[in-house]
DNA sequence: ATCCTATCCTGGCTGC
DNA sequence: TGCAGCCAGGATAGGA
């Protein structure tokens, strides 16, 4: 399912395709994907307005708009577990899940998939008043080790839940958070107000690590859903430790990784390396 | 404040 | 082989 990591890789990719096209008449062919408007609404909203930017904000696409160099809103693109987004050549057949089908100006479509249909493609007037719920990007220089500590310190809630909680932290999913967890050596069911500073940065650390790394590989495809644009897996889930990996040695100490539920979620986790403390005996 | 459950969806898997 | 039933999973809403 596509997280920070693999959001960011479909930027990337598109932000060449799409920044200073203009966009033209769209094709809808399930409706509530795009949330709120009726597909009239949204394709008089986007029919004519040019792509400024392409930017990521969580695990969401953010594609600014521009009417006569005037902002005009934004496109907030969330793939949620199989969504898929891709530019392509006129004509060219991507097959029975399109959901939205945008002309661009330069002749190409932008193609938003989805199997599932949990997706969503929306369009609104005031990008950063609708992205206003989201923590901080855990790359950005404001996410200090600093602030992570204080941020869990004032919670109180499980470790694992709470770095899900995309106000608490913009971009993790599940499986970034069980193989950050895993590198901190710490417990998904750890209280985040129990956590030392030594520890707290420890999984600050741990989340940056990570996510870079996926990044760097394009993200992690291990079914047949998220593909970068260009049509292409990512390699990251090469490097899980963890996650998927139930019943297979932990790399560090060689004892089963287990699969346990935290708040109706797969957490993969090792027993042995990720203890709960303090440990009582 | 936090937790829990249901909802949205479909393809793919399991078990009979 | 066919088919019913279950599961995954991000975000959100509503109730406890």
């Amino acid at each position: 399912m596509p997280e920070l990591p693999e959001v960011e890789t479909v930027c990337r990719l598109i932000r060449p395709k799409l920044v200073g096209r203009t966009l033209g008449a769209s094709r809808v062919a399930w409706e509530r994907t795009l949330g709120d408007l009726t597909p009239r609404r949204f394709a008089h909203r986007v029919r004519g307005a040019r792509a400024r930017a392409v930017r990521r904000r969580g695990k969401f696409v953010v594609v600014e708009l521009e009417r006569d160099a005037r902002p005009a809103g934004g496109l907030l693109i969330h793939l949620r577990m199989t969504g898929r987004l891709h530019v392509d050549p006129p004509d060219f057949d991507r097959g029975p899940y399109v959901r939205v089908a945008v002309d661009l100006d330069d002749g190409n479509v932008l193609h938003f998939l989805d199997v599932r249909k949990f997706g969503r493609f929306r369009h609104v007037a005031e990008p950063e008043e609708a992205l206003g719920h989201l923590g901080p990007e855990p790359l950005s220089s404001e996410f200090t080790p600093e602030r992570f500590y204080a941020d869990l310190r004032s919670r109180r809630r499980f470790l694992k839940p709470l770095l899900l909680d995309q106000g608490f932290v913009a971009g993790l999913g599940n499986i970034y958070v069980d193989e950050s967890l895993h590198l901190a050596r710490l417990h998904p069911l750890q209280a985040s107000d129990s956590v030392s500073r030594k520890k707290a940065h420890a999984l600050h650390r741990a989340i940056r690590t990570t996510l870079a790394a996926a990044i760097e590989r394009e993200g992690s495809s291990f079914d047949a859903f998220y593909r970068t644009p260009e049509g292409q897996p990512g390699s990251y889930q090469d490097q899980f430790q963890v996650y998927g990996r139930d019943g297979k040695p932990c790399l560090s100490c060689g004892r089963r990784i287990a699969k346990i539920v935290v708040g109706q979620r797969g957490t993969h986790l090792c027993l042995r390396c990720q203890r709960r403390y303090p440990t009582r005996s």
